[in-house]
DNA sequence: ACTCGTTTATGAGATGGAGT
DNA sequence: ACTCCATCTCATAAACGAGT
């Protein structure tokens, strides 16, 4: 709605606006007077407004709101999608597909709570509280917005996420590092590329993503240890660095590619059919699960392979520090997910041996 | 243990080129 | 034209990670 303009009452030289049909008079045109009252006539004018809007919003209308602020927003610098907007698309699907119709000001903690548990019917505990979380942003963006009253916010706060052991959702599986035999079975089943890029992983700890997108360039090979700085990685938008050490063994494992290349900006690991396409993500995950498929060896996906460096790491030099150092972790707590894996080993050998 | 992210995992079906 | 095979796409679930 266009904001009401200042007229001028010809007939008695005032000034007047109308709002909502009513003429109000502000008193001798172009006089301060005039001016200043009709100052505050507008800002009546809008917070009525603005109210009445907030007032008025539904769940479905700031979800929408939402999804094309989260579009744009959830970028990484070179303008291309991390996946966080999907994340909420899938986060509010509940929310939007139980109370769409329902006034935003309506929409208290026994709501939501009423969707937490349609969360958890489907999802581990941990991803419940998560997309909770994003849920509750999205009407704390809605506040920001002036889309809703602040109120609504604060009352669902008040909401709190599942607690362990005490709440209908399942529990997460700890990842564990791939059967060293399985590993061995499933190479000769896999094609050149993507086997090397496996063997790299498990004696670099890489990430899928640090393998995938390896660039002939991007290896500085003065050393005697080759130093690889990807140039995007996952800690990347919090500004840390991240640097894979590359020893003899895995320089072994690429050199055949390195020798080969044309120019810097090749990838090493290319799926044969392209040019100079790096592997998709989900392109390399599936070929490995359906070539331990024809291994008869149960499958393993190949994040697992740095769970794999971790604990060799941590069994050759019997320091966590060690590990931590080549994962690229800030946090030693961060390493010791990885770490705890020997525990659950020690538990199994301990059961064979008595 | 929570917050706010990013990245990886899965399975079924699609696709596109090579070999017959 | 037909089939095989490696890889990709789609939809969505789950794990990883720093900071506090």
């Amino acid at each position: 709605m266009r904001q009401p303009k200042k007229c001028h009452h010809k007939a008695s030289d005032r000034a007047y606006v109308k709002i909502n049909g009513q003429r109000i008079y502000l008193g001798k045109w172009n006089s301060q007077e005039a001016d200043d009252a009709y100052d505050r006539q507008i800002l009546k004018w809008r917070k009525a407004k603005d109210s009445s809007q907030e007032l008025t919003t539904t769940v479905g209308e700031l979800c929408l709101a939402f999804m094309e602020h989260a579009e744009e927003f959830y970028r990484d610098d070179a303008g291309n999608q991390t996946g966080e907007a999907n994340n909420y698309r899938y986060a509010l699907r509940p929310l939007i597909k139980l109370f769409r119709n329902v006034k935003c000001y309506q929409f208290g903690p026994s709501k939501l709570i009423e969707v937490r548990d349609e969360l958890a019917a489907v999802h581990v505990r941990q991803q419940v509280n998560n997309n909770l979380a994003r849920i509750k942003r999205v009407f704390k963006w809605g506040v920001s917005q002036e889309l809703i009253p602040v109120s609504v916010f604060a009352a669902l706060q008040t909401v709190e996420g599942l607690k362990r052991s005490r709440s209908k959702a399942k529990e997460s599986q700890p990842v564990l590092p791939v059967p060293i035999d399985d590993f061995n079975k499933t190479l000769p089943y896999l094609t050149e590329p993507l086997s090397r890029m496996v063997q790299f992983q498990i004696l670099t700890g890489a990430r899928p993503s640090e393998a995938r997108l390896l660039k002939v360039g991007d290896i500085n090979t003065e050393g005697e240890v080759w130093l690889y700085k990807p140039n995007s990685h996952k800690n990347k938008w919090r500004g840390k660095a991240r640097i894979i050490c590359i020893g003899p063994k895995a320089q072994a494992v690429i050199m055949p590619f390195v020798e080969d290349a044309v120019s810097g900006a090749q990838y090493v690991f290319t799926p044969s059919d392209s040019s100079n396409q790096p592997y998709s993500l989900h392109g390399m995950i599936s070929s490995i699960s359906k070539a331990c498929r024809k291994a008869k060896v149960e499958s393993w996906s190949p994040g697992r392979l740095r769970h794999n460096a971790a604990t060799s790491i941590n069994q050759a030099f019997g320091d966590l520090d060690a590990s931590r150092v080549v994962l690229g972790h800030a946090e030693k707590t961060t390493t010791e997910i990885y770490a705890e894996r020997d525990i659950q080993k020690a538990i199994e050998i301990a059961k064979q041996i008595g």
